[in-house]
DNA sequence: CGCTATCAACCAACTGGTTGTATAATTATT
DNA sequence: AATAATTATACAACCAGTTGGTTGATAGCG
């Protein structure tokens, strides 16, 4: 039909695998992250990606598999920010508070991740321990706190024999619960924990008794 | 019958309801821990109560009380705890510590109220939020902590403007994390988060990074 | 003291809606 | 025309909650 060339702005194609499965993946993320993986529906799931329920099973195999997916996404996606966290050039203090500004921030801004965790953790951690991509998905963030630990120390600014690992898991568990548990945390303390006001007092609160904490004895 | 006089030793009654009530509440506190609220199967908890599953509806309502009432009693129960905890006569820096090392302990041997807290954030606290009890249990640490910053401040030995809920939630939450995480950071980190000794080297981690970070600059 | 009536504690079975998954068919794309 | 992407529908099991019935405990009475 020569009245109708081909036009320069085609159509987007009605049908997109890649598409389809990244609209599913993000809707379960909302799904899970709200609902965990008991209380998560398939159907509300796809009705969330905008297609038809037999494609988690098309796609992902079933809903247990898609969940095990959206945890490996997540993790890839903080480990990618954490890869891009540069302290190389930084004093020991600095990089330290780097660190758990970052953490904290991150925490803050994905209450997703903190949902899914939790979820993970009450499940004994079975998708995580049978996934065979999030092993190799270490916190970057390690090697660099054992660094400017022994950097710290050995400019005298640091006290000796923390524990990386440790140190890591106590900065991220100081913004974690925060965030985690803020619903309760507000409800018990009568206080406004999610305002503005409020985290971030308690963002300087935790930079400074992590530096503190840190710190040479007199 | 003169030859059945009547026994010392009475037969229990085959009908306890406050017995029947409190096996509910146990095995209802064990399922909502394993499973969340929206895991959790009435049957199941039923059977764990060794009664009919009718009996949740009878004495609770419904599965929504049941949760509800089983939070209340683990909030009351920690509680209780907390206001045993003598720490009058202590110097400042021992009165955090103990406080710290009683918090650190309580979520040790208490993984359920950990997953019953984290199920209930998933929730909005919406159940916390309706509870008609539990809005009086405000932890009688608060202000344990905050007579412990004062004295320490006017001693010379703590520095000035720590808030006492931030460093309440600091404290907890640098527990609770490890805990409420054991396994996705036992699964990442290649070491086993859950063993004695591992416990007991975060216990004192945690507890110098505390008390170093309320220290006075130099 | 024994009997009876009452009733709360408890049980068994049912109900209607939901759910994850499977099967068959349709349709868009190349 | 072939095939992958997608849809529509079916299905058996599950689930919180409901309904109807049984039974153990006890108060009251003769």
């Amino acid at each position: 039909m020569a009245d109708h060339p081909a036009a320069p702005d085609r159509h987007p194609p009605r049908r997109d695998a890649a598409s389809s499965r990244k609209a599913l993946l993000d809707a379960a993320r909302r799904e899970f992250a709200a609902h965990g993986l008991a209380g998560a529906r398939v159907d509300r799931i796809a009705a969330g990606a905008g297609v038809n329920k037999q494609l988690v099973y098309h796609y992902f195999g079933g809903k247990d598999d898609l969940y095990r997916e959206v945890l490996e996404g997540v993790y890839a996606e903080i480990r990618t920010l954490e890869m891009r966290l540069d302290l190389d050039g930084l004093p020991p203090q600095a990089a330290i508070a780097k660190l758990a500004g970052f953490s904290f921030d991150y925490l803050a801004r994905h209450p997703d991740f903190i949902a899914l965790l939790n979820d993970e953790n009450a499940q004994g951690a079975r998708h995580v321990a049978g996934s065979t991509r999030l092993p190799e998905m270490n916190s970057p963030l390690v090697a660099a706190i054992d660094l400017s630990l022994r950097r710290g120390v050995a400019e005298g600014v640091f006290r000796d024999r923390v524990d990386a690992v440790e140190l890591y898991i106590s900065i991220a568990g100081l913004a974690y619960f925060y965030f985690s548990n803020r619903r309760t945390l507000s409800s018990i303390f009568g206080r406004k924990l999610e305002s503005r006001r409020a985290i971030a007092s308690y963002r300087r609160h935790v930079i400074e008794l992590v530096l503190n904490g840190l710190r040479v004895a007199p």
